[in-house]
DNA sequence: CTTCTTTCATTGACAGCGGAAAATAAGGAG
DNA sequence: CTCCTTATTTTCCGCTGTCAATGAAAGAAG
């Protein structure tokens, strides 16, 4: 995280600490036994880190009236006070940028968008910071200091160094983003890449609370994944890692922009989608919007493309699930609006291919509104906010 | 791990001395300052954890005299003493038992074998007991204490409780292994799958030391992979993990005994490649053997086989790298006999399915006699020893 | 209304770990 | 013999988290 403005900083220095503020974060309102138990520590412990973190207003001490046990003293309920602190998270995609104004319980408070027309770090750096500059106007409407800046970014991104190593659909390369970001809005900055934040989203805000090893994957413009492994985020080791899109599932398939036959992003992405159903029906229609349309009419040349695409993606995850056994498979993105047309079909697959118990990993599925996206980086924010050595 | 007979344990308590020992274990003879580096801890961290361990024995001091610098000091080397603790392991298939006796540093001392009658539990923990007793008589000789026995069994075993949920092989379920075993060995044991248990043997002695993230895919009677991921062996949540024999890479291949098609397992394994060389070349190889022989005198249909293997093993690969991000790949296993056979195939398929960076993580082959899948097991024993927190 | 019982929370003493800095050790060079 | 350099050890010292004991806040029992 770059930080130039290094105004008071997050009371939870130690390791215990910090991990004690993440549980009640993510955890919802907890009792100060309750934090104990699923942070492995002592009771005495977590009331020594619960107080700096009081005083200092992250945390609220509430009573819960309702479910007061019927023996012995009452609970008293610790959680996170929202309105504490808020962040800008900020993606950016080829023809937009997305923000989003949250609280440090990541609820999105605020969401703007601004075309952008030109892709090079200069245009979309300014857009950026007019973006942020109108979060921060209604920051300071609200009379709360913001925390920090997170920027998800498609690509090879080095977030400890916060440097875009190449985004192919922008034509970055080895871009100081969060230095340049840092300096032109003046908040510390966190920089990820896009499917690696919405997974940290989903790791302390979502459906991946409390769990150590789940995936996300998303179905859109392009199909990627996210990764949790031992409870953290896999990066890899050159900075590809949870590349679902690139899975061959049928070696005779269509050619896929990254050269190959058949991988999961040739047959399901939008774009793939668009094409088949154009070429199964012969309508030109427009998008996935107008060939989920064909679809959901019943022409069978489009439900067929929505069978194929469903049955890609559910061996992709069946792929992830006998690779890595992962306790849930999260399903997400844009292309969720037309769910209802290959949701067997991704079960059906999955099914099949899962090896062995891998098929007992529950798959979830959720709407993805596009604000999410934006959201996930507001969430490296904050995860960098709470601990300095994030990752 | 099973423990019934707690004589003198390992003096390393904090999770850094542990640490320490590790690291001098894994990466040799090293200077204290040295070890401080890579542990990330300060020097006098070092030379306090260290001294409980030479006093105990299991680390000796050594002078370095060929490399001493021009100015300063010269260092001293601390290095483990392998022969201060004995252990077994024990690899149990189909149709033998292997066991070894390896030291500290997991260095086979005595490999022997016992074949297999019935794969029933009795009969099977007779058999290892057997052979167990027979190399604590070879440990007697050496006149050092075998300091815990661990086995190794295909399928679904967890290890924390030692036991084998379900071995299709060897049709096992629900066994508590480690306690049966450990009530007729009176020795310590864990229990862990066999490829992990190889990945294990990997990351401390082999070519994964010092990575943070690696894959082991062996090639032989199946094809496995073992995982390490933020330096952990993955082990799944439902015990499944590392599944790459049955990932999909021709939806239209030969049919896999899981029921799918067109596996990696389904092409490559001993079996399939049998199978497929006897239908190509119509000639009835008994053999893995034979049918490397055939394609190494240059029968076109064997040669073929080989290939389409090669181009399995390196598309599952690939798809392990895309997901995973590995710092390296590491194939093993006996089928690595054959290994000129389809190692141009392997590499050309990986760099071809490998997405951008992922094609940049190396890929290591390295021969597997089969001693070591028993050396697997018992660096597991190792492990367990050194931390009781082990996993 | 007082006392018990039960469970949650806090306190204070304390042990141990690991860091910083200073001291010591072990060479070679001059 | 002294100085310089690097390695290792020693000596505090602060900090963290645990333990065991104590306080608090109910409802229940008498």
């Amino acid at each position: 995280m770059s930080s130039p403005s290094a105004v008071e900083s997050f009371p939870a220095h130690t390791s215990a600490a910090s991990q004690i503020f993440t549980t009640v974060l993510s955890q919802g309102p907890l009792t100060r036994l309750e934090v104990a138990r699923r942070a492995g520590l002592s009771a005495a412990a977590v009331t020594k880190a619960v107080r700096p973190l009081i005083e200092a207003g992250y945390l609220v001490e509430d009573v819960d009236e309702d479910s007061r046990p019927a023996l012995g003293r009452p609970a008293n309920l610790v959680r996170v006070d929202g309105g504490r602190a808020l962040f800008i998270g900020v993606k950016v995609t080829g023809d937009a940028i997305i923000g989003v104004l949250t609280d440090l319980c990541c609820r999105i408070l605020v969401a703007r968008h601004i075309p952008l027309a030109a892709r090079d770090p200069k245009a979309v750096l300014g857009t950026a910071a007019e973006l942020v500059r109108e979060l921060l106007i209604e920051a300071d409407g609200l009379g709360v200091r913001v925390a920090g800046l997170g920027m998800a970014v498609s690509g090879d991104v080095d977030r400890a160094e916060g440097v875009v190593r190449y985004s192919p659909f922008l034509e970055w390369r080895e871009l100081p983003l969060a230095e340049l970001a840092a300096m032109t809005t003046g908040l510390p900055v966190t920089v990820d890449n896009d499917v690696r934040a919405l997974t940290v989203a989903e790791q302390w805000f979502g459906a991946g609370v409390g769990l150590s090893g789940f995936a996300v994957v998303t179905v859109g413009a392009g199909i990627g994944c996210g990764l949790v492994v031992h409870g953290r985020v896999v990066a890899g080791a050159h900075g590809v890692a949870g590349e679902i899109g690139h899975v061959t599932v049928d070696p005779a398939g269509p050619r896929c922009h990254c050269g190959n036959r058949g991988c999961v992003e040739a047959i399901a992405s939008d774009d793939a989608i668009v094409r088949q159903v154009r070429a199964a029906t012969g309508v030109q229609v427009a998008d996935a919007i107008e060939a989920a349309g064909l679809a959901h009419d019943g022409i069978a040349g489009a439900r067929e493309v929505y069978a194929r695409a469903g049955d890609a993606i559910g061996r992709g995850i069946a792929t992830v699930a006998n690779l890595l056994g992962p306790e849930r498979v999260i399903i997400s993105g844009e292309g969720l609006a037309a769910y209802d047309l290959f949701a067997d079909h991704i079960r059906d697959a999955f099914a099949t291919a899962a090896f062995g118990s891998a098929a007992r990993c529950d798959v979830w599925t959720r709407p993805l509104p596009f604000d999410e996206w934006a959201r996930g980086a507001a969430a490296t924010a904050i995860q960098s906010f709470i601990r300095s050595d994030a990752n």
